[in-house]
Order: structure tokens, then sequence, then C-alpha cells
DNA sequence: ACCTGAACACCGTTCAAGT
DNA sequence: ACCTGAACACCGTTCAAGT
């Protein structure tokens, strides 16, 4: 029936993310479906299809955003005197951005493709980035440990960092289980701190 | 258009419950429908709204299962001589658990009701149960911490450790992130043990 | 009283047909 | 070439009507 052309292809690429990003940041990804992404930009739902190769392909394209957001957000956060306060700092950073964004960011732990499919190498690359925030003030600890080492580490305190803030965000469920969550993530970085100092 | 009643009510509820675990348990949670579950038992789908208030009710039924299963794996750890090789020893049984339940135990994790409601109280009794094993062991390491505290530090271990496996089971996504989850789990569990023993 | 199954309001995805 | 929208195969949930 078309031939509209009113928007250039990447500008309605731009289009149906942010659509779909401002939906599950007010409602929730269950509430992100094709039909209301399609009313929202005012095109049919095939015409998604035409821009991604599936829904999963937008989730990750709003996951993407969000992720970009947090490291901006690690970015932004002022140098400290010791390693220790910048683990500090970099733990409320990623507490506050997690309860700014809750929705957009529960998306981003939940999201699971329908096609199993390996994730994309910019995702990777982007989680990548994450860890690297902390690896790098590990070498402020540690400056002997090897780049293996200090990676291995850092994801060790990223997991369990995110492991509460996860449980915190999952539902009612098992919040119960991890509060105060500022305490609580707080204590962890100094147990892991300590384990680096040596003692 | 019936009146069957081949089955009592209670059998139906366990029909029900037992056809939606397996369900779960085979093909993930995003399987487990209404229609489905209805075809498994040879009745029709209305019937399950005779038996639970809505698909959340059926879901909250098989995790309970879940989480009762995973109990009777804790106590059937063996007893330990110190209270690290202990809490290792929980961990282990831990992640065999999740390993060979994998789905279902994935179900349990990202279970999120349709509507807002809160977690009924039994199934906060049976987190408690899970944390309770951890205090437990807490006492040995420090027999003069008080019950909240002990709770507290338990609360923390538990969750660091869950962040560690939950990130291994969500989706392919950030696995990477995680690995070897073995090595970090006992690693992270050493980390506490450090500091309990306050080294 | 118990169970049915059509009905309602939704999904993701495809693709022939229109401009 | 681009976009549509009906069509297909699904959802959860309700409830009038049958036995």
């Amino acid at each position: 029936m078309a031939r509209r052309s009113e928007h250039k292809r990447s500008e309605l690429t731009t289009m149906a993310i942010k659509a779909a990003e401002r939906i599950v940041a007010n409602d929730g990804l269950e509430q992100m479906s094709a039909r209301r992404i399609a009313k929202e930009i005012g095109y049919a739902p095939g015409t998604l299809y035409n821009l991604f190769e599936d829904l999963d392909e937008l989730a990750l394209r709003v996951n993407a955003r969000t992720l970009d957001a947090l490291l901006r957000a690690f970015e932004e956060v002022p140098p400290c005197d010791t390693p220790r306060d910048a683990l500090h700092a970099l733990a409320d950073s990623y507490l506050s951005f997690t309860s700014d964004n809750r929705r957009l960011w529960d998306a981003l732990l939940t999201f699971r493709r329908n096609k199993p499919a390996p994730p994309p190498q910019w995702y990777l690359a982007h989680l990548g980035k994450l860890v690297g925030h902390v690896a790098e003030i590990l070498t402020r600890f540690r400056p002997t440990l090897s780049e293996a080492e200090r990676a291995y580490r850092a994801r060790l305190i990223w997991a369990s960092i995110h492991g509460i803030s996860s449980v915190a965000n999952a539902g009612s469920v098992a919040r119960s289980l991890v509060t105060p969550v500022d305490r609580m993530v707080h204590d962890l970085v100094d147990i892991h701190c300590n384990s680096l100092e040596g003692r």
C-alpha cells in the first residue's frame, strides 16, 4: 500500500529504538510489543521487520543504550585518593544508576533471546568495558597482579555485587533477603578490599 | 458440558502442578501456558481457573517444589569438621543442584508475577530456611555474633554467591563474565571465610 | 457442582499485494 | 523499493451454558 518515505531508514530505526526504550522505561520489558511500538511511531507492525531481524534485536539495541548510559555514569565518577574509595564510588554510581533506571536495568538483566544465539560481539565489548572500570582500580591495590588475574578478580567483584542488586530488583519475591541494599553492597566491597589488601 | 469427576479436586491440582513442572523442566518457563497444561492433563483450559487463581499461582507452586528440593539437597550435605569446609560443601550442593535443574532454577529466579503482589508467607519461609542453613554455619565461625548480625551476614554471603550463579544461568549474554563458575564461587566463599576469621 | 469451549483482547511474524 | 495489513499460530482469562 505504501511508499511514504517520510523518514529515512536510519531515522525510522532510531524512532523505533527510542519508542521501545520509552515503553520499557515506563512499563517494563513485557509491555514492549511490535504492535505497540509500531503504533507509537505511526507505522505498521510489518515495518519493524524491515528494520530489525526480530524483536530480540530491538531489545538488544535498547539494552545497548542502557549499558552505554551506565558506562557514561562510570566515567563521570570523580577520581579518588584510595582504591578503596574508588571501588565504593563505583558501587555508589552503580546503585544509583540501577535505581534511577529500574525498568531499563531490569530489562538488561532479564532479557532472554527467543532463539538462542551467541551474543553479538559489540555486546560483549560493552560488558568488557564495564568490568574494565573495576579492573583498573585493582591495579592500584595490587600493581603486580597479572592482567588475567586482575580481570578475573574484577569479574568476581562485579558478579557478587551484581548478585545483590539483581536480587533487589527481582520482583518482590526475594527482595527481603537483600535489605538494606546499600549497606550490603558496601560491606561486600569492603570485604573484597580487605582481601585485596591481604588482611 | 461436563461433570467428569474422574479425579478429586486435589488430584487435579497435583496433576496440573506436575504437568507444569514437567513443561518448565523440559522447555522452560516461557512454554508453560494454560492451554498446554490443560492439554497435558486432558482437561479444558478453563478448568485450571477452577483450581488456581491464575497462572501466577501455578508458577509459584512449581517454584515452591523447586525450593523444597533444594532444601532437601542441603539437608543431605554431610557434616564437616570446619565451618569453612561446611560453607564450601553447601556451595557445591547449590552449584550441582542449579546445574542439574537449570530450567527449574531459572524459573525460580526469573519468575515475575503479572499483577504485583506481596509474596506469600510460605514462600518467604522457604527462603528463610535457605539462608538459615548458611546462618547455622556462621555460629561456628563467630559464636558471639548476635542473631541479627548472623542473619545479615548469611544473606550477604548467599546473595553474592547467588549473583555469580544467576549470571551464569542468565541466557548466554553475560555468561563469559562468570567462568569458571565453580572456581569463582569457591574463591568467593574463601573471601567470606577469611573475613569471618578476621584476617 | 463441575467442566467446557467459545469469546475477548491480546501476542510475534510473514508475505502477497498495493503504490 | 517501501510499506501495509490481513493471516497464521499462538497467548491469559472469563463466563454462559451444558450435564
